[in-house]
DNA sequence: GTCTATAGATTGATAGAC
DNA sequence: GTCTATCAATCTATAGAC
């Protein structure tokens, strides 16, 4: 039997991938975790808290792994005197995110919510995840800049908008997709190897389309 | 003054827009809208009846829009003895919705509203508006077969679901956009033009990128 | 730390006068 | 069609016993 704060954290974290935020109640995430209503105001203080530690109980070290792998593109091309490439900038984004998504079924709860996160309505949720992304964001910018110096800062950044946005839509359909049903019927594949090779050609190539 | 429920409808969607189906009441409704409470229920039975006439009564006329655009495509590259190609079939789409986004502030907040929709964790809210652009994306995917041939239809299904991502993406984050901050201070550009003629491209490289 | 009980506010919906 | 008044349910949060 795991500690009751775990015991939260995951619950939450599952209800709040299926059904976003707003519309999960505290009774709803105690009930599945089997724990007493008002562990959850012992344990994070509010529902705001509950949901500030789901997302940073993973982000944080989703995060960590991404920003390693962005520091490897840039040491890796500097070694060679060179400057880093588009596709390996957004892969050192994509790649941690959907080998998360894979390596277990609790990882890939959150996986959803990350999708969920980038089109959150609510405020507080908002700012907790982007103050989280904001690093990542930073250093992606500064890699496709030196990627591809004949492309302006702003349509770099439509463009890296475009990738995020295309990767979120992706999480959050993972599970329960409203278009499985128009591919002939047939569940497209949604392994981490077939994704990552199907996103990331996709987004690079947009990324580098001639200006 | 404008009719009542009107100016419900009006009020509604630019709530939902702005924090989502779940996290508007109707009494903010029908404050916004300086209505009685009960003329919701009056006029449209219930909650769920609101939204769904919300999102009916733009997106039956912008669907129109698309599908006689889509047909236009299919009928001059059959004129031609040609198929149609990429940049068409998702120009077809994409046009539409940019240039109802810039043709009045009223409809701006229905495409916030749309791009909501694309990532909707309410279940009634979700098969409203999948239902209704599911027209759309079957013929879309007619239309990509014939332009990339070459392309399995799981790949183009893929890519649609990029392309779409990358869309609702950007319609969400247009008035209201976290990453902002990162283009310099600068407000990146976001008129009718200016954005068709980023995600355009954008999508139309992924689309097309060899396989 | 865990529980019961409940406060206090807000929600969607409706009954009934006008 | 529009209003007041209110119901019944639900919500987050907390007080206080154990």
């Amino acid at each position: 039997m795991k500690e009751t704060k775990e015991r939260i954290l995951d619950s939450a974290e599952n209800l709040f991938a299926e059904s976003g935020y707003q519309a999960t109640s505290l009774r709803a995430i105690t009930q599945k975790a089997e724990v007493n209503l008002a562990s959850v105001n012992y344990h994070f203080g509010s529902k705001e808290g509950l949901v500030d530690e789901v997302i940073r109980r993973r982000l944080v070290p989703l995060n960590k792994l991404r920003m390693q792998q962005l520091q490897n593109v840039f040491d890796h091309a500097s070694s060679q005197k060179s400057n880093p490439n588009a596709e390996d900038i957004l892969r050192a984004f994509i790649e941690p995110t959907i080998t998360f998504l894979s390596s277990s079924n609790s990882l890939r709860h959150f996986t959803l919510l990350i999708g969920r996160s980038f089109a959150e309505p609510d405020d507080t949720v908002r700012k907790i995840f982007f103050s989280l992304m904001e690093p990542i964001f930073n250093t992606m910018m500064k890699g496709l800049k030196l990627a591809l110096p004949n492309i302006t800062e702003e349509v770099l950044f439509w463009r890296l908008h475009f990738s995020l946005g295309a990767t979120s839509h992706t999480l959050r359909c993972i599970d329960n997709c409203p278009m499985t049903q128009l591919f002939n019927g047939k569940d497209p594949a949604t392994d981490a190897e077939s994704l990552i090779g199907l996103l990331l050609p996709f987004v690079t190539a947009g990324m580098e389309a001639p200006q």
